[in-house]
DNA sequence: GTTAGCACTCATTTGAGTTGAGTGCTAATA
DNA sequence: TATTAGCACTCAACTCAAATGAGTGCTAAC
């Protein structure tokens, strides 16, 4: 059997109604709904076919049709490719410039969040490829000291370290030379074993020390790499009965409570697509408690390769145009506060 | 009529019942329950007695009893009195030792929530009081600075500022020294507007990156203190059915995802009482919508001046003994960690 | 003062009946 | 041959009444 015109109208028309009502969808609204003029009895037949060919399903006999996984896909796919060529206006999300880019990504957050009225999650930039811009060794006490390292973009990160002995002002000072010359400038993966056993050498018998701050410096950056995700509207989730019975939810709720969960939402393979947006509907999802929603994740980039991640994570009857569009625009405000700010 | 010694006892049995089962519990449960040897008809007598008193109530004829609000006040304060003199043995929380304030808190709270099965939250030690340790102030580019706090307990606090014109080495260490030299040692009500216009005068023509810098510093110090409230556990209301209805559910998880909601729990007064353990029970609660909940709060104090709040959002009929006892493990542990990275 | 006994209440459960939206199939129609 | 009207059928959801049972209050006897 084959997907012929008419088929693919009547699945767009049950889509649409169903993203609208949430409820299975029957024959006789569609045969109303659509301007195909046709009796309920051969859209009927025509939904027997697209039952048959895994677009749509029937929850129970003598209800209504939703649409599948497989459905949605063909949905999604469909209105992806016709974005690309469409030129959008979009309604402004109003993000303030930040002087701080955790701030920002609070804020970025909770905008996602409010607009789409489903939950939303930011990540800061990976800051692998992120530039090192500036690094601060000072003395708090005695046997404490503090690191501030910024990086391109105004990521501020700090590590206390604790050294057995002190350090007389001279050896700072020479550190701190030394580090900035090293590692300013460099990406963390630049930094290697190479340029660390030359900064030992430089160091003479503070070698330890030197290595010790370069832990810090690498747990500074690597922290934030690892779990800073913001997260909003959680309780978005409310909204949308087919996800708020209390197993669903809870698991929902619990995975965005564990940030680090959602890692797993976060693309690996810096895919060659250009458009960034990816949607995972039902199943696809990486994550299994996401298993009844859909998530939509953008990846931002400021610079080379500074990418972070935004998504949403809705029912999956979502609003899917308004989601792509939501995201696109917030992505373009991100990058263009960056550039801004680069200056 | 008067709360005579087998009225105590009975309520006493009919609290535990309930806080165990969370069902309304009977005349007959309370005649085999107890070692009052009375058979369930007088229990029931008893009963109505105290419902007069309005120490329990029915939920409708022909259902047991649940306590009242007042009747969990009256238990809670009588066990709290009995705490006091107890010698008790805690269960160990083990709250590992953290370099940073900020992870050690939210480890804080995440221990906080799985040993008590009810949501959590810890509030990161006002700084009120709290001393400056340490700043610096460096450049980062031409037009950026970075301010780096350091107070006790090693919070780190940063803020970029940005200066309209760029600033050279010397007068850069300058303003480092006079800021060291005014600020150190002083906690934030101390920096009075006598201070401020010395440090002005001192600074010259730079006065007005002294007070930008001053802002940068209260803003840093203030930000703590409004909105740094940690949580964890929030999905574990789930657990309790008379709080994972819908509406319930979606706004206690709504006052735990926007944290400042739940500055109203932190009191105000600092009150004279020796254990600094609060209990609101039900419509007592500052937060509306917390009314259907208890609230347990503690304070912990780290050197003078210095609190911060830990507590709890459980059901009404929590275990208040357990919580009491955690709670309290829970600060002296805070406490501990804090002296001993202090010295 | 305590208790056995009994009538009464009322949330909850159960099951039968009704409704209504929806289907699949078949025979008539264009 | 594709479309449609018609009809029997299904089944979740709703309604209603009866049954259940845990619990109470009251009274009279112990």
């Amino acid at each position: 059997m084959q997907l012929d015109e008419r088929k693919l109208t009547i699945l767009n028309a049950i889509i649409r109604n169903y993203l609208e009502t949430g409820e299975p969808v029957g024959s006789r609204t569609i045969s109303k709904y659509t301007d195909l003029n046709l009796s309920s009895a051969t859209i009927r037949n025509e939904m027997a076919d697209l039952e048959e060919l895994g677009y749509i399903v029937q929850p129970h006999t003598s209800a209504g049709r939703i649409p599948s996984d497989k459905g949605y896909r063909l949905y999604v796919d469909a209105m992806m490719a016709q974005k690309d060529q469409e030129v959008r206006e979009m309604k402004e999300l109003l993000l303030e410039k930040e002087e701080k880019m955790e701030q920002l990504l609070k804020n970025a957050a909770k905008a996602l969040a409010v607009n789409t009225n489903y939950a939303s999650m930011v990540t800061a930039p990976s800051v692998k490829g992120n530039k090192v811009k500036f690094i601060q060794l000072s003395r708090v006490d005695a046997h404490q000291l503090v690191a501030v390292i910024v990086a391109e973009g105004n990521m501020i990160k700090n590590n206390m370290l604790t050294i057995p002995e002190p350090l007389d002002d001279e050896t700072l000072l020479k550190l701190n030379m030394l580090l900035n010359t090293y590692l300013n400038g460099l990406s963390i993966e630049e930094i290697n074993l190479n340029i660390i056993t030359k900064m030992k050498q430089q160091a003479g018998i503070h070698s330890d020390i030197v290595s010790e701050v370069i832990d810090a410096v690498a747990a500074a950056i690597q922290e934030g790499n690892d779990l800073e995700i913001y997260t909003s509207g959680t309780n978005n989730i409310f909204k949308y009965p087919e996800l708020s019975d209390q197993h669903r939810a809870s698991e929902i709720i619990s995975t965005f409570e564990e940030k680090q969960m959602l890692q797993g939402l976060i693309p690996q393979t810096s895919a060659d697509e250009e458009t960034g947006i990816r949607v995972y509907i039902g199943e696809e999802s990486p994550i299994s408690s996401m298993k009844d929603c859909s998530v939509v994740t953008a990846t931002y980039e400021l610079g080379e390769g500074m990418k972070g991640t935004i998504g949403i994570v809705g029912p999956k009857r979502m609003d899917y145009e308004k989601v792509v569009d939501t995201l696109k625009d917030l992505m373009q405000q991100l990058e263009r506060i960056y550039t801004s700010k680069k200056k």
